[in-house]
DNA sequence: ACAAAAGTGTTTGTGTTACACCCATGC
DNA sequence: GCATGGGTGTAACACAAACACTTTTGT
């Protein structure tokens, strides 16, 4: 990355992406880890340039991440209270990290761009976890998958950020159909079972289960079965919209 | 209002507001025309202080135009398409107003900042229509609420901004209880019906919708009555959040 | 008495939940 | 055969739509 306030960005205005993928019974958030002193985690951010939308941004960013640029993205909130100022982050980051940031790194052109009130665009994004192998940046130390339920501790307002695109995936999910951008291109009804409750963090009934998402109509059964077990080789399925 | 390119709002980012209301079983938007020559309506607008969250500001946004503060208000999306720039819009309006516009009222420190590229926060706004008398500001020519069949040509993309608004109003009406905002203190039953079906442009079984609305157990039916015409006069309600 | 509009009850249909049963597969 | 998990069918229930009837009020 470059230094921000010398590039031609939107001011005080920034993207934050909430990737969503799924793997082993369990929702995933990617969330890289900075690399400063202090375990700073934070989610995948970025700004806006003056020629493009934010939906290019959001997609920018994501892509940078993920190297994926087809990916089921949409904005779902803003966040614009006072008190998530990145100040305090930076004061106790540049306090943990005194003498080990150069000039050339975090100049005090840069430092005043970043202590400035921002305004955040929240997007989130669904993506097949087996596909994407994360890419982190030069301010990145990593970048994992964390399970929902266990995620580091994030700076500022990252956490609400995702507590918040969950609420919306929640709800859009029936209405949109979009859960299957977070499976592989086949896969079995249990396997879509197993991704709703992990979503919504409640069981479901097998078989009502079966017949909500067959009643959908979007999914083409392949006749081909899976092998496996001790037990009846389930159908595999392939989303179609249609 | 002040000059705004000297006053210390956040840069190029703006907040737009459609503001319901509810008359004559029509829905209505309230929609200021502006003073320059070539009749040019604009959703009520407005930047964001550098101390204030944005929701503060879309309340105080509010407040000037309808003169209350305690209205319920969301955002719902916001519009960052590159194409939407205020620059087309400005340069007909200098065009269509040589002459008329005074160095003191629009000089080249503000055309700078308003032809710079704009993504506004959109949010809505539910009022009763009765208690609220439209305040127009010092660059708008009138004010007026606008039947949402029949709005008059706005600039830029506020129609469109106007259309998500009430997608964003249909999909939360039943979820929030948010209808009632828009009625006076007290109802009878075909009033709300009658919003109802100005609001999703369909009509309503009667006995269907009285059921539907009571079991929300929101409503407190008034043992007064509606002193009428030549037929059973209905119960009066009003609405208690519980 | 009658028309008009309000209030209420009953039947029908649909979709969800719960329970039960059958099928394929490996041991 | 039998345990295991997959697939399907049916009854019970809740909710919404459609239909019908009664009540109140002014003329």
């Amino acid at each position: 990355m470059h230094n921000p306030s010398e590039q031609n960005y939107i001011q005080q205005l920034s993207i934050d992406c909430v990737i969503f993928g799924y793997q082993n019974k369990q929702l995933k958030v990617l969330v890289p880890k900075l690399i400063f002193k202090g375990d700073f985690w934070a989610l995948p951010s970025g700004f806006i340039y003056q020629n493009e939308s934010i939906d290019e941004a959001a997609r920018r960013i994501l892509e940078g991440r993920t190297g994926f640029k087809d990916i089921y993205l949409e904005q779902f909130r803003v966040f614009g209270e006072t008190g998530r100022s990145s100040r305090q982050f930076l004061e106790r980051l540049v306090e943990l990290n005194q003498g080990d940031l150069g000039a050339e790194r975090f100049n005090n052109q840069e430092f005043e761009w970043f202590t400035r009130r921002f305004i955040s665009i929240g997007y989130y994004a669904l993506v097949d976890i087996n596909k994407v192998t994360p890419q982190k940046n030069n301010i990145d130390e990593s970048i994992d998958w964390y399970d929902i339920k266990h995620l580091p501790d994030m700076i500022m307002d990252h956490h609400e950020i995702v507590a918040r695109a969950l609420d919306t995936l929640r709800l859009n999910l029936d209405e949109k159909l979009i859960a299957f951008n977070l499976l592989p291109e086949t896969f079995t009804m249990k396997e879509v079972q197993e991704l709703y409750e992990a979503i919504y963090d409640k069981p479901f009934a097998r078989n009502n289960f079966q017949k909500k998402i067959l009643d959908l109509n979007v999914l083409e059964r392949l006749e081909k079965k899976f092998t496996g077990a001790a037990n009846k080789a389930p159908y595999l399925y392939r989303f179609q919209r249609s």
